[in-house]
DNA sequence: CGTAAGTAGTTTCATTTGAAACTACATGGG
DNA sequence: CCCATGTAGTTTCAAATGAAACTACTTACG
């Protein structure tokens, strides 16, 4: 513990500049938030089902949904194409996917969950949500749906700027 | 259940299991509205400064709180002691921080900010605070001070989930 | 003291990521 | 019909990441 500078807030740079703390600074919590809940969710679904992040995610939209492409699958859970393809991959080598063509357009493919990806998604559905209730029991139901919505908003709100200044 | 359904959202895994739904999960919100986030700072700092987000913590957190060690450092931004190790490398090398030796203990240093590093800090400050400000400008600020409280505990529950389940 | 166990920081390595190039198919003019 | 341009998905490459090994120093204990 002796590492700590003495604590006046001013010793380099003089008196914070503006009101600048890194502490408070939004896209420096959600980081470290997102961060620390990924990691949990991610060694409990490589743990418990040898599954990968997007591998879950491609799982839980075919599940909920049906049948789609990889081009829909990326659009709706915001992963790259890449990403897409590569988890695809992994879970058709396992079974867990089935590729049927996609009769109207020869590049693409339906992807289907096979009876075993069914079955996986019907179990880890219940963890997935086990996990989250454990995250969320300290909250008040009302806060948490207007923190999702919150999410939701600032996700646009952050791609909007990124167009207006961006590409 | 008869086999003509065409659109409804059970085509493969049946009636949603439980009630999961990807679009309103926390960890899934949460990855994707922080992933957001990132992307546009990280290019923000990136473009304008040639800083990587790790290096961006760094000099706000030294220009907070004057001179630190780097496990000072990795502990209070929560980031890991390689990724400390390589912004400061980066910013030694760039002349914007630098080491004095640590006369308590000779395997550490403390880190400072250089003039030039100061007035980096001053500079990147304001454009980090008006980001912020733009993702935010439609938000009630009572809701955003409970939007940065709920991160935190969402951070601090996550990890004592990680503990109990893991290491 | 002297040695075993621990910590700060660096390096190495395997993995993950996404941009860019590429392949294969599709579509809209001419 | 045929070509130009566009899109779905894959591959390739370079950068970022973090676990584990390593180096250099420190500390606790006999």
């Amino acid at each position: 513990m002796p590492d700590a500078a003495p604590p006046g807030p001013e010793t380099a740079a003089g008196p914070a500049a503006g009101q600048l703390r890194l502490d408070g600074y939004l896209p420096y919590r959600l980081s470290v938030a997102s961060n620390a809940v990924s990691r949990l969710i991610a060694r409990a679904y490589e743990d418990r089902f040898g599954l990968t992040i997007p591998q879950w995610r491609l799982i839980a939209v075919l599940g909920e949904s049906g049948p789609l492409t990889q081009r829909a699958i990326g659009t709706r859970t915001v992963m790259d194409k890449v990403t897409v393809s590569r988890a695809t991959q992994g879970l058709v080598k396992r079974r867990l996917v089935q590729r049927a063509p996609h009769d109207a357009d020869g590049r693409s493919h339906r992807l289907v969950l096979s009876q075993a990806g069914a079955r996986l998604y019907q179990e880890v559905s219940p963890v997935a949500l086990e996990y989250e209730a454990r995250l969320l029991q300290h909250f008040d139901p009302a806060a948490i749906d207007s923190l999702k919505q919150f999410l939701r908003h600032l996700e646009q709100a952050a791609e909007a700027l990124a167009e207006s200044s961006g590409p």
